[in-house]
DNA sequence: TGGGAATTCGTTTTT
DNA sequence: CGAATTCCCA
């Protein structure tokens, strides 16, 4: 069965005994790696399919490793196997461990923008880079594993002290409303495996066999949790590469990768260098750029595809230019080289860049679909329903009962909600439970008590029923009695209600879908659905388009040609990060785009950019300059609005010329 | 209280 | 320039 694998590969898969790390380059097979070695522990070494976790990032990642390794084996072996993200293996924990950690077992979890809210209330302010930098200062704490008492003792500044501060309460406020966030699906497990060693013990005998994918993007707390259940026999594979590290700002800790070597001295290091992705000019301008970086690990990928073709840089006037630039050539290159939408990627560093690119698109009847950006699970209207559900599972969860009280409108407003707030504050009840006390008629007029008691009435049959009946029907009965269609339809225009409403249908879908194949309830489902970013179960491979999506959300996947836009200072590397000095991240980026391309590569950059109604002059990405001078191709106003070759005589020193003199250029 | 109108505000990336 | 919030009146 090792057959198909190369040697470094094989080694990877037969290595058992210890503690191992694959150094994975992009392309190199490292999912082919992970899946072999799957069935390799569970048809050569005896391991049982339930001993086994295999660890992702995303939702996406883990549907294809499960996949993938269905098609390698027997489906029957591989019975209570676990393929899942860090963040659902968290769930997991937290759910069975909910006691212990002093949760009802429905707890609710909040996404970011409930945490935002609670942030913001909890500061009292409306300054967004104020409330910006606590949700980022309180992320980052709990992910590097630091409590909200340790915080307030380790605080060196009045600055720090005051996060801590935020931190204790906003930790308090999810705790009376028997929430967590997505940080603390790990953290919490972390604690509670250094609390109770007997619990951890249960779990390090439950899950024997360790494969964590890209292990790169771990953070502190992510590490101590793989550190906890494999214990001191180390019995892991972590697979990962320091280039492709693109998360630091979300707590990602590169450290890590050095950690391992120091932790588990017995560590087994291989590395995965041939690439079966890309021709050899992607991966040298690949290579070339991702060496202007200090390196952890030598590492130099190759592949047997072939030179293949220049790489084409353009240059263009602005934006709108940019993304006809990109809609003509694309179109022009599928004709004469007989390919298909799917064949191509327009990749960019943040997702406000697709809008002119997506109208272009559409002008040139050109499909697409976008990756990343807003998910399904993020649109108000399921969001609303999402509230109703929260609300259901969990009658302490305060923000989804005031999403749900409000939305339809039913004649509770801002006044009854502040009057209701107060007095469950006072007695340290949630707001459901403070519509049932004695004191709450006098506070208020008897149609808004009347309302609030007829809600919460409707919220317990509901209640009463959602653990017993199959989701789909049930949340369909919900949806009729609030007459959500109704006021979908009368708060829009008839088309965009009628998507809205269609979105809601292919909620329902979903959790009819759910309940046949999992027997999940509408309860579980409720829980499950915060994690969920992607869409499930929708023809994302099967219709022919054109993918638009970040650098961020490109990782991992491959497209024939691919064209990275907006290569200018500010975009790429973003200001941001040039501002504080995070420009390494930035080129790590810029080689994971660069990756992304099997078969061609054009790169393209504005002379000016709009932002914010207003043009501004932009200059060619420093990246530009660090790719290979005699593999690219200059195109553009730059090149007098005809093709140049830039010959290996000509040098760099002259294609840094004219990127360089751009800049000083008068404008048109 | 709720919905439309005016005004302000601002752009990184996401589990 | 477009979105989201605040404002204001029925």
């Amino acid at each position: 069965m090792l057959h198909k694998l190369n040697q470094p590969q094989q080694a990877a898969v037969r290595h058992l005994d210890g503690p191992l790390l694959v150094l994975a380059g992009a392309g190199s097979g490292k999912t082919r790696v992970i899946t072999q070695k799957i069935a390799y522990l569970i048809e050569q070494a005896n391991y049982d399919a339930r001993h086994i976790a295999a660890i992702t990032f995303t939702n996406k990642a883990a549907r294809e490793m499960q996949e993938r390794v269905g098609h390698l084996m027997d489906p029957a072996r591989l019975k209570g196997l676990t393929v899942s993200t860090f963040h659902s293996l968290g769930l997991q924990l937290v759910r069975a461990e909910h006691a212990a950690l002093g949760y009802k077992p429905r707890f609710s979890i909040l996404d970011s923008a409930d945490a935002v809210k609670i942030i913001s209330d909890i500061l009292a302010t409306t300054d967004k880079d104020e409330i910006r930098g606590a949700v980022s200062t309180i992320s980052r704490l709990k992910n590097d594993f630091v409590s909200p008492d340790a915080a307030l003792v380790n605080a060196q500044d009045d600055n720090e002290l005051r996060f801590a501060r935020v931190y204790r309460a906003y930790q308090d406020t999810l705790f009376a409303y028997q929430a967590v966030d997505f940080d603390d699906l790990i953290r919490l497990p972390v604690e509670l495996f250094e609390r109770e060693p007997d619990i951890l013990t249960k779990w390090q005998l439950k899950l024997r066999y360790l494969l964590i994918d890209e292990y790169q993007d771990t953070n502190v707390c992510q590490y101590r949790l793989i550190k906890q259940l494999t214990g001191f026999h180390g019995k892991f594979t972590a697979v990962g590469d320091d280039d492709q590290s693109i998360y630091a700002w979300r707590g990602a800790s590169v450290d890590n990768l050095r950690l391992l070597k120091e932790d588990f001295p017995s560590l087994e290091i291989i590395k995965l260098e041939q690439n079966y992705r890309s021709t050899s000019r992607i991966l040298k301008a690949a290579n070339t750029v991702i060496g202007n970086n200090p390196k952890l690990f030598e590492k130099k990928l190759w592949s047997e595809l072939g030179i293949g073709d220049p790489i084409s840089v353009v240059e263009m006037k602005d934006e709108e230019h940019e993304a006809e630039m990109v809609a003509m050539r694309l179109l022009a290159h599928k004709f004469e080289n007989r390919t298909t939408f799917t064949d191509y990627a327009i990749l960019y560093r943040g997702n406000h860049q697709a809008r002119v690119l997506e109208s272009h698109l559409r002008n040139h009847k050109i499909p697409y679909q976008i990756s990343g950006g807003q998910s399904f699970f993020d649109k108000a209207e399921i969001k609303d329903v999402l509230g109703y559900l929260r609300l259901i599972a969990n009658q302490n969860d305060d923000p989804a009962f005031i999403r749900a009280v409000t939305t339809p409108k039913r004649g509770v407003g801002n006044v009854t909600l502040e009057k209701l707030g107060g007095l469950a504050a006072e007695r340290k009840v949630s707001l459901f439970e403070a519509v049932h006390l004695p004191s709450f008629e006098t506070l208020v007029q008897a149609a808004q008590y009347e309302a609030l008691q007829t809600f919460c009435g409707f919220i317990n049959r509901i209640h009463s029923r959602a653990s017993r009946e199959p989701g789909g029907a049930l949340l369909r009965e919900m949806l009729t009695a609030i007459d959500f269609e109704t006021w979908l339809y009368e708060s829009d225009e008839p088309r965009p209600a009628e998507t809205k409403w269609k979105n809601v249908l292919e909620l329902v879908a979903w959790f009819d879908k759910r309940a046949e194949e999992n027997g999940d309830t509408l309860i579980d489902m409720t829980q499950k659905i915060a994690l969920i970013t992607l869409l499930e179960g929708r023809s994302e491979d099967e219709v022919d388009a054109v993918r638009l999506s970040t650098l961020h959300a490109s990782k991992g996947l491959e497209y024939g040609h691919v064209f990275l836009v907006g290569c200018e200072e500010g975009v790429l590397p973003h200001q941001a990060s040039i501002d504080s000095g995070m420009v390494e991240e930035e080129r790590r980026l810029m080689y994971v785009g660069i990756t992304r391309a099997q078969r061609s590569l054009t790169i393209t950059y504005c002379g000016k950019r709009k932002r914010a109604g207003e043009w501004s002059i932009v200059q060619p990405s420093r990246f530009l300059l660090e790719l290979p001078q005699d593999e690219i191709r200059v195109s553009g106003r730059l090149a007098g609005e005809r093709n140049v070759v830039v010959s290996r005589q000509e040098g760099k020193a002259k294609l840094a010329n004219l990127l360089a003199g751009l800049g000083s250029k008068p404008e048109a």
